[in-house]
DNA sequence: TTAGTTAGTGTATTTTTTACACTGACAAAA
DNA sequence: TTTTGTCAGTGTAAAAAATACACTAACTAA
């Protein structure tokens, strides 16, 4: 059973991934090469694909994350809709829709998600090879309006991280204390003391350490902990800034 | 020169006004009465239309409150995107959709910006005269999913206003400081101590006193300010919670 | 003239944030 | 087996920010 499409509106999904060191995105390869073997077009778009009938944004969105990764569980955010006649305009975005000879309307709007994947975790459906993580400060040339899109995720990352622990969904299970630190310092954009940042973490009671160390680290083993949402809902307090 | 309208795709605006003591919705009547008098429909509507062809989203959500207000420089603030299929089949708006012969697609997907607007200055059309403010805390029976809508709404503002200084878009240009406390305690729902008010807000070197007071009050008459945009853009730092 | 109302002000206490340097435990290399 | 490199883990003092709290001033209306 195939379902309908609607041809003039999409959903395109951020998905941010975390290696310990900076923040990734994932991207797909798009190419286009002429019968003579010339590049026409080498770029990369989000994941994202249309609204089908009977269905919202949301299930849309786990369904582009389902397809390329067999995961359905994903961290998934809303955070804006694009809606420019021209977003699909560029020339090389009109070959590549004329060449799929894809059933679209002109002027497409596309609503945004961001998703946040364990890096180390997630796997690529065989179907999906040509995904690849790129630094989001080292992006490649991005087709349609998907550099501003990713732009937007950032920004609506980094206000999200200051209200709600989603943090978490960017690390294993099981982390250290360093490692959540090098996550802030990646979406901050800048250093953290340590001393202080771990006095800061661990009031939080729904940061449980486990009874367990770090293991075949060249180095003195850390302890590692993990996030409990149940604690974290019973205990979090809205705090209103002036 | 009318334009096409997109049957699939609408822009829905919560309109936010403040009265010095409590935060406002506008909204527009929806009535229905039928041939023996009977009232069918009598419920409440947000500001609303469709995308036109070769419009985005942004330009919706101004003309559609130019068409209401005659202004066309209002605070507008995208927030959500509401794509349920079923958002629309509830069976009065059915009966709506159909007694007014609407040319709309079943499947509508809205996009909700929220707008901050002075209250006491907003003129509302002459041909807009169903339009009402409601205090959000005692909202009348809502159309569709609007209900929904004005919740999301409102935890949009609650959050946008911790960051960025949007407070001075629902007060006068010139403004006191206790105008001022009373909107953060109207939005943070809690009261807040007035000297310690008064010491956070003045260390703010965009919120500039003039030199005029109050006139025309029957106690000492304050002291007025205007929030200097520019001032806040050279001053601002942002800041990274944990 | 009086009553009613809101404006405007300072200080002491507590809490939060910041800055800062060494020892401990492991693996890998020598 | 010893050394080296690497990251884990710890406390305190100072500064800054947040909090709690009560009276006088200036106007209008009665």
């Amino acid at each position: 059973m195939s379902r309908i499409i609607i041809p003039n509106i999409s959903v395109d999904c951020v998905v941010f991934g975390f290696d310990f060191d900076r923040l990734h995105v994932l991207l797909n390869k798009r190419e286009l090469i002429s019968e003579s073997g010339e590049v026409i077009i080498s770029d990369y778009t989000l994941a994202g694909h249309h609204l089908l009938e009977n269905e919202n944004t949301d299930e849309a969105a786990h369904r582009i994350l389902y397809n390329i990764t067999g995961f359905d569980n994903i961290y998934l955010e809303q955070f804006y809709c694009f809606s420019d006649p021209n977003r699909l305009s560029n020339e090389k975005d009109i070959i590549w829709i004329k060449h799929l000879n894809l059933n679209i309307a002109s002027h497409v709007i596309t609503v945004g998600y961001f998703s946040l994947v364990d890096k180390n975790k997630l796997i690529i459906d065989a179907k999906h090879q040509n995904a690849h993580w790129f630094p989001i400060d080292e992006l490649p040339e991005l087709a349609f309006d998907h550099a501003e899109i990713i732009e937007k995720a950032i920004q609506s990352l980094r206000i999200k991280f200051m209200h709600e622990p989603i943090a978490f969904e960017l690390l294993p299970e099981k982390f250290t204390i360093s490692q959540l630190q090098k996550l802030y310092e990646a979406i901050a954009g800048r250093t953290i003391d340590k001393r202080n940042f771990r006095k800061k973490i661990l009031q939080y009671k729904y940061i449980i350490p486990l009874n367990e160390k770090q293991k075949g680290v060249a180095h003195k083993p850390a302890q590692v902990y993990i996030f409990s949402r149940d604690v974290y809902d019973r205990t979090k307090k809205e705090k209103m800034i002036l």
